[in-house]
DNA sequence: TTTGGACCGTATTAGTAAAACAGTCGAAAA
DNA sequence: TTTTCGACTGTTTTACTAATACGGTCCAAA
């Protein structure tokens, strides 16, 4: 029973290397070596090196959603947990960024795998948005005429928060961003 | 002073090659048969082959602009007027998106004169978006503390919609996300 | 003022042989 | 039975080269 031992060792190696070098430049023989294993063995853990690749992505993508429950699971107040959401959320995809440096040169986008992750990864944000909607709405603080699409529109806004987060380093800080795009989400810019 | 007439021609001609081969695949001996002169001559209109490409990109900027400035002149309610900056916008884009096939293969990001002139114009968008913002704030209609910010937030959440417009047709909407975007601008979630 | 043909140096391409690669297999170690 | 690895295979990538195409210049002529 140590092949789960085994296998998480190996992804854990494979993580550093396919952060450093990407999926392209990354080499079956190269993990091998730095678990110091043969390349086969590999091949008893993981079907391929995609196999390997989703499974490091799949850790990550993991490790990024407890660290989101657990960051709103202590707040009761629904704004304030939303809030929570929001800035976890950019801060561990900023820490992610920087520590996957190739990603900027690789074109992971057309790797028809991880468009299936991405929308699946997205629709799980969707979910745990709605559960927020759901909690704020049950107690009176948000008024939401349909969560689903409430919450679909959040994640869509946020999507445009990742922008300046691959680009650039913008003069308007993303801090800033994100506080007023809550600001406008909360309370609205119509006045009442 | 034929100089415009003609610089204008190879503009057109240009931005259909450009459209369908994409900036690295389209020569500069093509676009001059099409246009029925020697290519030494779009020289004598153009300094260079990214000059023609940013000759074609800034007049679909300018156009685009000016249908927005159209869209949103005749509307007085601040509330429609920026509905209508939202949606005319998103249409626009569309609209782009299907003329400009090579975009999904080409990597133009990278392109430094590309980032450059999207950050000329996204600047341009939220010089617009304030320009809304402030007649709704002086009309009583508004409610904003920092209109900078605001428009900036405006701006970095309409990016997140362009997302869904690139990637693929997905199975909600945009129509109905803008919808809701829209909705959660002006009243924001929380009750009142 | 505008055009195009000849021209230049560089960058891209097509072709190819060698090297590296992902993945398989079966025997053997643990 | 579980795990490892060396030897092997067919395919892909690389490194190199020659030919071509490219962006851009120049200048004489229209």
């Amino acid at each position: 029973m140590e092949k789960a031992i085994n296998r998480n060792s190996i992804v854990e190696v494979a993580r550093e290397i396919f952060a450093h070098y990407g999926f392209r430049k990354t080499t079956m023989n190269e993990i091998a070596d730095r678990v110091g294993k043969g390349k086969s063995s590999l091949y008893y853990y993981f079907s391929s090196k995609e196999d390997v690749y989703r499974a490091v992505i799949e850790k990550e993508a993991d490790t990024m959603k407890q660290k989101l429950i657990d960051a709103i699971e202590g707040v009761d107040d629904p704004v304030e947990k939303l809030r929570m959401y929001v800035v976890t959320r950019m801060g561990i995809l900023h820490e992610l960024i920087n520590f996957h440096q190739a990603i900027n040169s690789e074109y992971l986008t057309n790797l028809d795998f991880i468009q299936k992750m991405r929308k699946k990864y997205d629709h799980e944000e969707v979910t745990l948005l709605k559960s927020i909607l759901h909690i704020g709405a049950d107690s009176g603080t948000f008024r939401i005429e349909d969560v689903d699409l409430t919450a679909l529109a959040i994640a869509t806004a946020l999507k445009g928060l990742e922008v300046p987060l691959l680009v650039s380093h913008n003069e308007i800080s993303i801090e800033l961003r994100i506080e007023r795009i809550m600001q406008i989400l909360f309370f609205g810019i119509v006045k009442r």
